[in-house]
DNA sequence: CGCGAAATTGACTCTTCTCAAGAGGGGTGG
DNA sequence: CCACCCCTCTTGAGAAGAGTCAATTTCGCG
């Protein structure tokens, strides 16, 4: 199932001049990479790749060995997990600015799958641990998204565990909003929807048909003033 | 709810001779004190506490500020998150050699209290960072405790949205039995029950009585051989 | 414009929840 | 040491929410 896939069109692994890659990255201030010196940002450009990922493909698949870091520049991913018998539980949704593979690893967990085509910054972890020894905030940041990440998972726990479909449906607005929200002016929130109905459904521990309704009834109550396929406005 | 209490009876934190604490502690290969050199031991020693937890007092709360790592050296805990209608969810149960408060902050994700009369070593996340300075690999394993945090809940995920409720209690016990199981020598596994059935239910998305008829189910198909309110042998 | 996949809606089923009553077990006081 | 009481857990019956199966509509794409 979608191995890893390298469509390295936009790779600047090629040699010679790469100073600016970092430069004018968008993300630059909210990764790991803020905590680069001068110095460490010069290394890491050396061998840091920039990758492209298309839609529908897998960066990491469940129980495959892993040993990057990968930053997202651009795009989104899926992360998933399934059962034996084939269920499949979406575990979370990754935006830009998000990490993945925060450690090395020889099983990775689970899978991450770009919901579109995306662009991330690879880090061999091998490379990594150098850097960090002149730059000792690179761990920090490290346990710090790490933590971040679990959080992301208790509050998901919380809703799996305690919500009923509306509220499940409606909290995924919510974090939807603020991860790739955007407001116009007025008071509602535009979002992307980069995940298809049965991706959304397989996040909320729901069937397809359970969320379909509850959009309905978000509809009807206003909170979603307009929903299409790969987009919606919201009254939050 | 249940305010942070200190159980001193059993701290080391008094002046003179500690010499001893950790050597005979019998956690100590299996967590972060295993990355203390020597030198990093004896200053471990000199700021770390020793503190018992009396059951059913909070070590950590939700919203609240932390700053300390805590090992437990005995007993259990029970990570819960409530909504602000009072539902609450418990999203994970916390072992002998296992950590809690990787990181500071100022807000707890979620709350921590003792199931049992329980035993914890704490760490001044302060302090920490300077032993880390000498000690690079302390901060190695707070990253890969965080991503063990973080497969965990993960799995926890996928128990709450794809499992039924059999499937759910069994996955509990199969937890229970790898994390505080023994083998008497037959094919049997035995466990202590330190939760109350309430507790399990929360852990797993369930109303006590779901659970109740499950517990039933699991006894006549043999899975459970006997439980008692605190105590559980199975076959596995 | 039309095809096909994706999404919605409908009717019915089933698992889990809810409310209620009863049984069990542990601890305290007589 | 036993009995009682209280709290926890179990069991029962009916309701509700979400799941299932199936038909239909919508939307994006060629």
């Amino acid at each position: 199932m979608a191995a890893i896939v390298e469509t390295d069109q936009l790779s600047s692994r090629t040699g010679g001049a790469r100073v600016g890659l970092c430069d004018i990255c968008d993300i630059r201030g909210v990764s790991i990479c803020q905590e680069f010196g001068p110095r460490e940002m010069a290394q890491a450009e050396s061998t840091m790749a920039r990758r492209a990922v298309a839609r529908k493909h897998a960066i990491m698949s469940e129980g495959e060995p892993n040993d990057s870091l990968f930053v997202v520049v651009d795009g989104s991913f899926l992360l998933s997990k399934y059962l034996e018998d084939g269920r499949r539980q979406v575990t979370g949704f990754i935006f830009k600015g998000d990490l993945m593979g925060v450690r090395p690893t020889d099983k990775s967990a689970y899978t991450a799958e770009a919901l579109e085509d995306s662009l991330v910054c690879t880090f061999s972890h091998h490379y990594l641990n150098e850097v960090a020894t002149s730059a000792p905030g690179v761990k920090d940041r490290l346990i710090a998204r790490g933590q971040t990440e679990y959080h992301r998972a208790q509050d998901h726990i919380v809703l799996l565990g305690k919500k009923t479909a509306d509220e499940r449906v409606r909290s995924f607005f919510m974090l939807l909003a603020k991860s790739v929200g955007t407001d116009p002016g007025d008071g509602r929130i535009e979002a992307p929807l980069s995940m298809s109905r049965q991706d959304i459904a397989d996040y909320l521990g729901l069937r397809l048909e359970t969320l379909s309704r509850a959009l309905a009834t978000l509809k009807k109550i206003g909170f979603i003033e307009a929903i299409s396929r790969n987009h919606v406005v919201m009254n939050i």
